[in-house]
RNA sequence: GCCGGGAUAGCUCAACGGUAGAGCAAUCGCUUCGUAAGCGAUAGGUUGUGGGUUCGAAUCCCAUUCCCGGCUCCA
């Protein structure tokens, strides 16, 4: 807590403050900006999370350059322990004001204001004045921890068909010590970004030839994915779901059919014509199993369905939104539907978070959001689907959340036009958060389909289907792994475990046979027999994050023992090959996300 | 798709109108070494691509592809 804050009994730490604290901030950029840069129109300037932004409209074109200058200006004003001052005004004096100085864009937010019937007020400070239903400090002496961030444009209200405007990021703090903390969680995320780590590592990469958002998985990427895969796989039949395959391609009719062709034909690939039909690509498997659903007749006896797939979709993808492993224009999602009966959805949802959380554990993410996507009662028409469903399907969504324990935001009016979802968040490893399962109701393609199953009374039925993903996509669970830990994976999805470093060419047959040994136990290891010295070889092993080295020299042949050395830096003598065999084993078999060696002595 | 910024050897960068360089990596040779970089040599580039301006273009202009920061959208 600073002084400042101790002398005005402000809760520095509360929400209100850091707000007001970024709001004003915004408020003193626009004003610099507005010295430096006469011309330049002002739009709005929210604080957000950790920070904020003003949007500005004008002659000149704003570059990273502009920003040491502005931070000046902007310690200059600060430094004037001005206070901010509101007062109301009448709409008329203030569309006088705004429409002498130009400023189009707050005329249109007065005009907003009005229409609204709220109050007008402009705040101030120093010689600077601004339309603004207010939320600022008591005065510009909190603004000391700031650090403007990047331009970018943005569209006016945020919507396309508006003018692009020119933003301004910045990010504020309370304390010196909370702005260093964020700048260097900034810098920590780039220095664990998947786009550089992910072709560093030799895992994937993306080829200009090829395209953009296709991914090429390389050999040690590729193995980490059959790993996750397996594993999935696994889980999945355990829990009752079914495998299958399905087509990349399908009939424009079968699109026509799902109803994809109209509501989602900005992101479908093109038609490619094929003797006297059209195809596409598939953007989603859902159809897919539903005709495999309908492949015969169903009994509520087979209900519930589960029908699983490792599909690989290709939605088009606008250029601007793509984004290494995460935003792409060919992925594979963890898909499965489920076909079931009203009374099988509680039970059916709870399996499914209860697998959802069983992955996040796996892969050692201990924490995440949920939150439940409900629809909107007003605007029932934008929906489809009966309302018993909708409130049936919502309340399933929301007990099971509390039943289990796990805490959830409700979001109103959220849900897709065809149906509630539950929606996880994961946060990584420096506190990001990653959009990744889903577990959505679909009350629309029953309908399109036609889908029925036989009820116990000989009626046909239309069964509820539940649409879930758990990795989302492979790609993108595979950019957050990267993130997440920033390259050191866990010893079970490492591509290379341990590394074997020779000391000398006289350790080169004792190497290769160790080797052979540990991958007859099941391991993944590799050797690095080149004639540097062993400093270059734990230096280059170390780079690689291999989870653990194993250094071959004349004594460690001698004694017939292993000298360990761990990716943290560790060393540990005297090993026995099988101690080392067992712990290692177990550490896979237990998927453990950091080893669990004593320390030495 | 839109606004802005980029693209030089595998990687990180230099040269900023006058014959494209360095370090690391690679290859070869020497070194046989005890826990994060041994030494030397060699090779590697139509400066993203295509046009244009100029006596001369990596450098200036136009177009295009891809990348980056955002907006909009989303697994």
């Amino acid at each position: 807590m600073n002084t400042l804050a101790k002398e005005q009994s402000v809760d520095v730490d509360s929400r209100e403050y850091v707000d007001a604290l970024r709001h004003s901030c915004a408020h003193v950029m626009a004003q610099a900006v507005q010295e430096l840069f006469p011309g330049t129109r002002i739009t709005i300037g929210p604080a957000i999370e950790n920070g904020f932004y003003y949007d500005f409209d004008g002659p000149h074109h704003f570059t990273e350059e502009d920003l040491p200058k502005i931070e000046k200006r902007m310690r200059q004003i600060a430094e004037g322990n001005h206070p901010f001052i509101g007062k109301e005004v009448t709409p008329e004096e203030s569309r006088k004001f705004w429409e002498a100085r130009g400023e189009k864009f707050k005329v249109e937010l007065l005009d907003g204001i009005v229409a609204r019937g709220e109050k007008v007020t402009h705040y101030s400070h120093d010689n600077y004045v601004d339309l603004c239903r207010g939320g600022h400090l008591q005065d510009t002496r909190g603004i000391r921890h700031f650090k403007l961030l990047s331009v970018a444009g943005a569209y006016w209200r945020g919507d396309e068909k508006n003018p692009m405007l020119q933003r301004i990021y910045g990010t504020a703090w309370p304390t010196k010590d909370q702005l260093d903390k964020h700048l260097k969680m900034l810098e920590e995320a780039k220095a664990r970004d998947h786009r550089k780590l992910g072709p560093a590592l030799d895992l994937f990469s993306i080829q200009e030839l090829a395209g953009p958002g296709l991914i090429f998985w390389h050999p040690k990427g590729g193995l980490m994915r059959l790993i996750m895969e397996d594993w999935l796989r696994a889980e999945a039949l355990a829990r009752g779901y079914q495998m299958v395959y399905t087509p990349h391609i399908a009939n424009v009719e079968l699109w026509n059919t799902s109803g994809h062709r109209s509501f989602y034909k900005d992101n479908m690939f093109g038609e490619i014509e094929v003797e006297k039909g059209e195809y596409q690509l598939k953007p989603m498997n859902c159809p897919f199993h539903i005709l495999i659903y309908q492949s015969r007749l169903r009994s509520y006896r087979e209900l519930p369905l589960r029908l699983s797939e490792l599909g690989t979709v290709y939605r088009y993808e606008r250029s601007g939104v793509l984004h290494g492993l995460m935003r792409v224009r060919g992925f594979t999602q963890d898909d499965a539907h489920i076909f079931c009966t009203p009374d099988q959805i509680e039970g059916e949802v709870e399996g499914c978070i209860d697998f959802a959380l069983h992955v996040f554990k796996t892969f050692g993410f201990e924490r995440y959001q949920m939150e439940v996507s409900t629809w909107d009662p007003a605007k029932r028409s934008d929906y489809i689907g009966d309302e018993g469903d909708w409130g049936r399907a919502q309340a399933a969504l929301e007990s099971v959340l509390k039943r289990r324990g796990v805490p959830y935001k409700l979001c109103p009016g959220e849900a897709a036009f065809y149906g509630p979802k539950i929606d996880v968040k994961l946060i990584d490893a420096i506190g990001r958060s990653w959009q990744l399962s889903t577990v959505q109701f679909d009350f629309n393609l029953p309908r399109k389909f036609g889908m029925e199953y036989i009820a116990p009374d000989g009626s046909r039925k239309q069964p509820l289907m539940v649409h879930r993903a758990l990795y989302g996509s492979i790609e993108r669970f595979f950019g957050i792994l990267i993130e997440h830990y920033a390259g050191h994976f866990p010893l079970w999805l490492s591509p290379v475990q341990v590394k074997i470093l020779t000391l000398t060419e006289a350790q080169n047959d004792a190497a290769l046979a160790l080797e052979s040994r540990l991958k007859a136990a099941g391991l993944r290891p590799a050797v690095d027999l080149r004639g540097e010295k062993i400093g270059a070889k734990i230096r280059d092993a170390q780079l690689e994050k291999t989870p653990y080295m194993v250094v071959l020299g004349p004594r460690d042949v001698a004694s017939g023992t292993l000298a360990v050395r761990l990716r943290d830096g560790r060393q540990l003598s005297g090993v026995t090959e099988s101690q080392f065999v067992s712990k290692l084993s177990q550490e896979c078999a237990e998927k453990l996300t950091s080893p669990h060696w004593e320390q030495p002595q």
